[in-house]
RNA sequence: GCAGGGGUAGCCAAGUGGUUAGGCAGCGGACUGCAGAUCCGCGAACGCGAGUUCGAAUCUCGCCCCCUGCUCCA
């Protein structure tokens, strides 16, 4: 039974879909006008091993990511650059897409784009009006907090004190201060669509509730962002939403995945603290990236270093140095002895394993049971010749890993190197070694490993791989 | 101010009453022509103060510090 921090309850809840096997998973999108960043790339990839944990437990999870590529943040940089805003959000998104591939991020079922919505969020803006939650004015259409009793459930906030705090925040035709926007008029200059309350375009906040809805239905099981998004965003989803279908609770459970940091600060565009996903695809592997990520629970922040990534580059190489020696090794037929005792092992790593992951999805203990499983796994290399059924469970064991966390690298190559000749170059070096010629064995090892081959002597033989 | 999350060894990070977390770095050893990898061993920890308990990182109370949210935000 998997178990999940629920924002909404501030519990550990035990995970019960809407409908028996079936997942709805809404996870916050981007709002594409600039490269995405480190803190964005750890949201996504926290929820991609989310998915792939309950797929991997059998449920059949539809995953809904947004694009919001109707919001002022891209009118503004647009304007700023001379281009059409709809066009810069198309372009952003596919920069975006491609890295999420780079990240092995698996794609969402769905990437519904708020152009494309239009007719659907006017629908549920006249709807939420009618059920008497929404008003127009001037041409916009507001909220009506005031109306709707639960406001602040999800994010614990006091509706009353919100009065207080937000006094001063302007809005043409508000009633309440703690009114927001459904429906924004049209200024110059800027896209707009035309609705009951003439020319305009949607508010942030309703185009979430809005794809949600239309494309999973009124309720929805999981549903994923940022911290930041918290208060107001997903509060004002809640109330848009149950407000316009009259469903409760429209997410049954609310993830947020903690900040990633620089110096203990929040990482964030406007403080311009931001290390670019790709800047950290460039210099490192992806499942570096994503083991880094795992290390930390997806609630924590984590400090983002280059000297994080750089450990958990190690880190990864340790992990899969059991995978590599089954590759070089060549196994034998039968049964040994003590093979029970790995293969034992093994199960007992995938118990541990599916237990942590079970418990609120905790991946840095999952990462520790790995670790333990690797150095078992080396001790037995170490001391025999593995068998056929060894090397198979090996097999199975990093493929599940690779299933649920996607850290195992492809087996790097070097481009336009042919394997004979390394293998050649390897047995004269062997004759040199021999012959007691290190000198000539050393600059034939240091000669590789400039064109990106490094060499290790075993016991086995030199074996060697891209670096 | 209100609300939430935290403070665990040099760094990162699990762990909710008794049993080695784990990683990275470090030190010693085995192996090796050397290097690397691997293995074995080692050290080092629970923010502070009281309390409960046979026993507290874990529970209670008080305090200190950090981060986040309170209509830009993954």
């Amino acid at each position: 039974m998997v178990r999940i921090s629920n924002s909404l309850t501030g519990d550990k809840d035990p995970f019960e879909p809407l409908e028996e096997g079936k997942v709805r998973m809404y996870v916050c999108g981007l709002t594409p006008y600039t490269d995405i960043h480190a803190g964005h790339a750890r949201t996504y990839v926290a929820f991609d091993i989310v998915r792939r944990w309950l797929e991997h437990k059998g449920y059949d999870v539809i995953h809904v990511q947004n694009i919001t590529d109707v919001e002022d943040k891209i009118f503004d940089h647009a304007a700023e650059e001379g281009v059409n805003p709809l066009q810069l959000a198309r372009e952003e998104h596919a920069k975006a897409e491609a890295l999420f591939d780079t990240l092995r991020l698996q794609r969402a079922h769905h990437w519904p784009k708020v152009s494309d919505h239009i007719q659907h969020i006017i629908e549920t803006n006249q709807a939420i009006i009618e059920n008497g939650h929404a008003y127009e004015a001037e041409g916009n259409v507001y909220f009506d907090v005031d109306s709707f009793e639960s406001y602040g459930k999800l994010s614990n906030m006091d509706p009353d004190q919100l009065i207080e705090e937000h006094r001063d925040v302007e809005g043409e035709g508000k009633q309440d201060p703690r009114d927001f926007a459904l429906w924004k008029s049209a200024k110059p200059d800027e896209p707009s669509w035309s609705s009951p309350w003439g020319e305009g375009r949607p508010g942030w906040h309703i185009e979430c509730s809005v794809m949600a809805t239309t494309i999973m239905g009124p309720r929805i099981d999981i549903h994923g962002g940022g911290r930041d998004l918290k208060f107001p965003h997903h509060e004002n989803e809640v109330a848009q939403s149950e407000a316009a279908t009259g469903k409760e609770p429209f997410t049954k459970y609310w993830m947020h995945t903690g900040f990633v940091t620089v110096g203990g600060e929040k990482m964030s565009k406007s403080l311009g603290n931001f290390v670019t996903a790709r800047e950290v695809l460039e210099k490192h592997r992806p499942e570096a990236v994503r083991l880094l990520i795992a290390q930390t629970h997806y609630q924590s922040p984590i400090d983002f270093s280059w000297d994080a990534l750089k450990d958990a580059e190690r880190s990864l190489d340790g992990l899969m140095v059991p995978l590599e020696r089954i590759h070089d090794a060549t196994p034998k037929e039968g049964e040994q002895s003590h093979d029970e005792a790995l293969l034992e092992a093994i199960e007992a790593a995938k118990s541990e394993i599916t237990d942590a992951m079970d418990d609120d999805f905790d991946t840095p203990q999952a990462v520790a049971s790995m670790h333990t499983l690797s150095r078992r796994i080396n001790q037995y290399l170490d001391d025999h010749q593995p068998t056929k059924a060894v090397v198979k469970a090996i097999e199975t064991f990093y493929a599940f890993i690779d299933d649920v966390f996607a850290i195992v690298p492809e087996e790097r190559t070097v481009d336009g190197l042919e394997p004979e000749l390394v293998d050649l170059l390897l047995h004269v070096r062997e004759r040199a070694r021999e012959e007691g010629a290190f000198e000539l064995a050393d600059e034939i090892r240091d000669g590789l490993e400039t064109i990106g081959i490094n060499v290790e002597d075993t016991s086995e033989g030199p074996v060697w791989r891209a670096a």
